[in-house]
DNA sequence: AGCACGCCGACT
DNA sequence: GTCGGCGTGCTC
């Protein structure tokens, strides 16, 4: 047996694994995350490594294989517990053990030196000036330099030694084989973490409905019983505040806890009140870290010295030594799935986190994902319930324009009388507004004037998306790969006045200042925001009143607060409702209401104006209501009717390749592969290959293939399957293939 | 990273 | 011949 080896060493040079014959009787003892202690390099230096990997076929020729020293059989520190978990990354997402590693263990990067080295005299002083002597008549003048420098000093700083005095490394080497010097080694950590101010800790005053949903969890735990909580709290519930209290009781009973928020940059607030209440026990993670910075924090947290650990899903990955709570706030963000290889989401791997170390798992949210609540209304996770808010503030009233009345009337403005109006209104009174344009889903999007819907795929259900190229145009499912030809009326209603939505921030823009040439508008958008703190600059501009209306895509509607804002407008809510992707109906529920929930933050009350070809569907009336239970309801009843997660789960496997006449081969090959293994099952089925909503990116082809299961472990199945039958035919060599898991 | 090896130049 | 200084390349 062979073990995969990544060896304790911080460098990129390193940072791949080695392979190592595990000796007969300490195999028993090896398994993945082990760490074992081999023999490394020419002079076969003892070094600290941790299987990654264990195989029965040697990947080089046997003799260049050594064998393991040892294994280190103390208790399985935090390090062996994130290899465990790259492994569980990898089979359950479908990725390299390369991938999975560099997931987990982010900090196998470049990092300065550590190891702090001084040389001491490790003979009596006759023995060095006999020694001093000979150097000089052999005229070893490196050698001669550095032993008087040290027979004058009484010790020696290495790395000084080098730069100072000019002496190599080999030269100390050399002395120290001939026995003249030591050389002592010690970690040297960065320090310099500024502690924030001193810790308030103590007892936080909550609200009745608080403090239930507290004690449900914390009871639940001192008991011996941990579980996933969902906690479903309208804004301004104080969900924070209960997420303070159990992360409190953790530390007093020594475990740690990990708070993964969504976007860190735009919830300074949030990391704010941790860093109040627990101090310099509280460590943040955020993607602008250096790498130095992310290594301390890190070191930090396996040697107990943090209590919770503040972050986007990557804080999951920081060796706690025992964690006792997971929380998700805004669980339904998306941006707590990858979306690189493995595409793992936070919600399962913290559940995974949360089983192996007896933790506890609690999920907040205004407007839960259908996922969640599916699974709290089925059992599966424990309810809590903050009905009431713990602030003073007014829900804002929620109108819809029919954009479908205003094309009759003659307005063929982006912006609706009612919405021109109400602008008109701030304008007058100094107040704010914010227009929101959400651009996901106008890729394609294709539907009628008249009566708003967009083309459906007959077979999915989902709007089909129009493609372009070389003159042609067609419309196409990326599903099932369904193709249709462009209608010239609308198969709905037969109306003429069907097209290609045409409708970007700059254009909006454009039109908002020439119907008010006097406003002053700042437009925020991945165009605008390129720069290194683009976001900010823009967003503090807003906030000091340097504009009076702001147009953006959805990065303006997470999080901030801008209290003079009184009016949101949302341009076209169809753009997302309609996007081709069977959650878009759910997406666009969760962002009409936290945008509507950024009208009104200050004493005023807001109002917002939802702009639809739509009127009717479920969701924008759901979402003027602000009623998540009655969308839930309607939502999940179609999930259910089409086999949608979370009522199936669903596997997408996404091939790619420069070579397109090879990608169509092989996805073709793949997919009858996959219906073959799936054959004997009623209750699974399989669309695809077909392409992807964009074909081609930097002139790699895309097709995707679904399979859909009630059975996740079914699906993994599958994915070994293919993962099986790709590696072992050199035809598709240049295939890349990727899994994405939806459950 | 850490270490060995190989090459060139300087000096004995 | 011997040693120093420096660049290069490999580690299962």
């Amino acid at each position: 047996m062979y073990a995969d080896i990544i060896l304790d060493i911080s460098h990129e040079k390193l940072d791949k694994t080695f392979q190592y014959r595990i000796p007969e009787e300490i195999a028993q003892k090896v398994a993945i995350g082990t760490m074992v202690r081999v023999p490394f390099g020419r002079g076969n230096r003892e070094q600290a490594g941790y299987v990654t990997g264990l195989s029965d076929t040697p990947a080089l020729p046997p003799e260049k294989i050594k064998p393991i020293l040892s294994v280190d059989d103390g208790r399985v520190g935090p390090v062996s517990r994130m290899i465990e978990l790259a492994a569980w990354l990898k089979d359950n997402y479908g990725s390299t053990m390369a991938q999975a590693l560099k997931t987990v263990l982010p900090v196998k990067a470049k990092v300065t030196r550590r190891v702090k080295r001084t040389l001491v005299l490790a003979c009596d002083r006759e023995t060095a000036q006999t020694a001093l002597d000979t150097f000089h008549r052999k005229h070893a003048v490196a050698r001669e330099r550095l032993l008087s420098a040290l027979l004058s000093a009484g010790r020696l700083d290495c790395a000084l030694a080098e730069s100072k005095l000019n002496i190599q490394m080999s030269t100390m080497r050399d002395l120290e084989q001939m026995g003249l010097v030591d050389i002592e080694e010690q970690e040297a950590y960065r320090t310099g973490i500024s502690p924030y101010k001193e810790a308030a800790g103590g007892r936080l005053s909550m609200n009745a409905d608080q403090q239930r949903c507290v004690s449900a969890v914390l009871s639940d735990f001192d008991a011996g019983r941990t579980g996933t909580y969902l906690l479903y709290g309208v804004t301004g519930s104080g969900k924070t505040l209960c997420y303070l209290e159990m992360a409190g009781h953790m530390a007093r009973a020594g475990r740690q806890s990990i708070v993964l928020i969504p976007e860190i940059s735009l919830t300074f607030q949030t990391v704010r009140r941790f860093q109040e209440y627990f101090g310099e026990r509280v460590a943040i993670l955020h993607s602008r870290m250096s790498q130095g910075e992310r290594y301390d924090t890190y070191l930090r947290a396996m040697k107990g010295e943090v209590d919770v650990v503040v972050g986007p899903r990557s804080a999951l990955f920081v060796p706690l030594p025992k964690v006792g709570l997971i929380v998700i706030d805004e669980e339904q963000e998306e941006s707590y799935a990858s979306e690189v290889s493995p595409r793992y989401h936070a919600r399962e791997t913290a559940q995974h986190i949360a089983d192996t170390m007896h933790a506890s798992l609690v999920l907040g949210s205004a407007t839960p994902s259908l996922t969640s609540f599916y699974r709290a209304k089925t059992g599966k996770y424990r309810l809590l319930t903050l009905p009431s808010r713990a602030t003073e503030q007014t829900l804002p009233s929620v109108g819809v324009a029919d954009m479908r009345e205003e094309l009759r009337k003659g307005n063929r403005t982006p912006l609706s009388l009612e919405l021109a109006q109400k602008i008109q209104d701030r304008l007058e009174r100094g107040e704010q507004t914010m227009l929101f344009l959400n651009r996901r889903g106008y890729l394609g999007h294709f539907a009628c004037y008249s009566c708003g819907k967009p083309v459906k795929c007959p077979h999915c259900d989902v709007a089909m998306t129009l493609h372009v190229q070389g003159g042609h145009r067609w419309l196409s499912c990326h599903y099932c790969g369904y193709t249709s030809p462009v209608p010239r009326i609308c198969p709905a209603c037969g109306s003429p006045h069907v097209g290609g939505m045409r409708a970007g921030t700059e254009n909006i823009e454009a039109q908002v200042k020439r119907i008010f040439p006097e406003a002053r508008v700042l437009r925020m958008d991945a165009d605008t925001t390129s720069g290194k703190d683009g976001h900010e600059r823009i967003l503090s501009a807003f906030a000091n009143h340097e504009a009076d209306i702001l147009v953006g895509t959805q990065m303006i509607v997470k999080g901030h607060d801008f209290p003079d804002v009184t009016l949101v407008g949302i341009v076209n809510a169809d753009l997302s409702l309609f996007a081709p992707d069977y959650r878009a109906p759910e997406r666009t529920f969760d962002l009409l209401v936290q945008a509507a929930g950024r009208a009104g933050r200050g004493r005023r009350p807001g109002e917002v104006v939802i702009q639809t070809y739509s009127p009717d569907n479920y969701t924008i009336k759901a979402a003027a209501r602000q009623d998540y239970e009655a969308f839930y309801a309607q939502e999940i009843a179609y999930r259910k009717l089409l086999g949608y997660p979370p009522v199936k789960s669903m596997l997408k496997i996404l091939l790619s390749s420069c070579d397109n006449q090879r990608l169509s081969a092989c996805a073709e090959a793949v997919g009858e592969a996959v219906r073959c293994s799936i054959a004997g099952k009623p209750e699974a089925d399989c669309t695809g290959p077909a392409s992807d909503v964009i074909a081609r990116i930097k002139d790699s082809w895309r097709q995707v293939i679904c399979v859909r299961s009630p059975s996740r472990s079914d699906l993994i199945l599958v994915k070994d399957l293919v993962d099986a039958r790709l590696c072992g035919d050199p035809g598709y060599d240049k295939i890349f293939v990727q899994y994405q898991f939806d459950d």
